[in-house]
DNA sequence: ACCTGAACACCGTTCAAGT
DNA sequence: ACCTGAACACCGTTCAAGT
């Protein structure tokens, strides 16, 4: 807990605010974040914060502001269109990684929109390219959202709950995965997250660009 | 805030305590029951509920651990393996939308395992119907799992966000839409969650299921 | 074995008052 | 315009004391 700066004193301006509690949110996550700590943290009243961001609540919604408009562009790389809206799932998740406790805070303030702006703008170009058009094509790239978003939450929080319940073999063995052991062994080991992604989300593209209307019958 | 029962005095019991915790968190989530409210609405001190139930969190797990015990099998519908597993994700999501507030809990807590292994189990019996095996079976698998569960939070989230920002179609008119009015419109309107559902499992499914190994090379 | 009130260490937020 | 301390209404949890 040491104050911002060694020089005596300064004026509080609301990015040292800001600069504070993205700090804090990194480190411990948001629910660490408190009004009181944060004061403590700047050296100042708990009340001078309140006159420079509000509340709380703003508080939080201007960092998760400030934090969207940095994420930056994602470029599309490879030759195929599937390749190429692979590569920009894989540089979304990564964006996503990069801000660990971004995705929730994001999503619990409604601005999933504008947080995917760039990657909806990118996948909607490869998508486009791939030769879809209109609705087809806006649920394809809704999908691909979903799929990347709800990728990333799971997987967060499988980091965050190490030791799952029931934890080992023990529910596999006994029938349930019939009699394949190397299926039991499969399920039993914690996955790798890296390879689940690429997995599912090749094949969520090949099956929706594979598609044609005609063959589908289920 | 109305007491239990009208009858003059009854002993406490633990399941007096995780019944009106259920009835809270059913109402208003999470978040909203507080140890004090709780002993409000069950008419005794605070400290009571302590003897029952250890503390909060104690309490939240065991909430969570009967609602997943109460949760009842899955069964697999339809005839071809491609319709029967869909027909298992369908019935998953199905179960945890009936508990709005089940997967979030569940995941903090890391009883994730513990919460599918009915929907594990009728999978990994239809993608074995599929003529899948081993370590390929056990990542089909898993990726639908991650599927369905992603998908609801993703879209759970979204509900209790209502109004997207920027909300309309001003981002996609300035070409960002590659000219595609009915795809700009298809993004801005707010998504059929069912209908997108349906569509990416289906994708998923078939991806997942028509893989032949030789096949790929990207 | 079960229940109680008092107390502690925390919260977010408001308000009147200072400079 | 900016900062302050005091105060309010909440939290979860502990503890010694009751029956």
């Amino acid at each position: 807990m040491s104050n911002q700066s060694d020089s005596p004193k300064r004026a509080l301006t609301r990015d040292d605010v800001l600069d504070a509690a993205a700090a804090m949110v990194k480190k411990n996550g948001p629910r660490a974040l408190t009004m009181r700590k944060l004061a403590a943290e700047l050296g100042t009243a708990v009340t001078s914060i309140y006159w420079h961001v509000g509340n709380r609540e703003s508080l939080l919604e201007a960092l998760v502001e400030r934090t969207v408009t940095d994420l930056g562009e994602i470029r599309a790389q490879g030759r195929t269109p599937a390749t190429r809206i692979v590569s920009v799932t894989r540089a979304l998740r990564a964006q996503l990684r990069g801000h660990p406790h971004l995705v929730a805070m994001v999503h619990e303030r409604g601005l999933t929109e504008r947080m995917f702006q760039p990657a909806t703008q990118a996948l909607v170009h490869e998508v486009h390219a791939a030769g879809l058009r209109g609705g087809q094509a806006a649920d394809v790239v809704r999908s691909l959202l979903f799929q990347v978003v709800g990728f990333v939450l799971v997987e967060r929080n499988r980091e965050r709950a190490p030791v799952q319940y029931p934890g080992d073999e023990s529910l596999w063995d006994a029938g349930a995965a019939e009699h394949d052991p190397a299926l039991a062994k499969g399920l039993a080991a914690p996955p790798d997250p890296e390879r689940l992604f690429l997995l599912s989300v090749r094949a969520m593209v090949d099956g929706l660009l594979g598609e044609r209307p005609a063959e589908r019958a289920h």
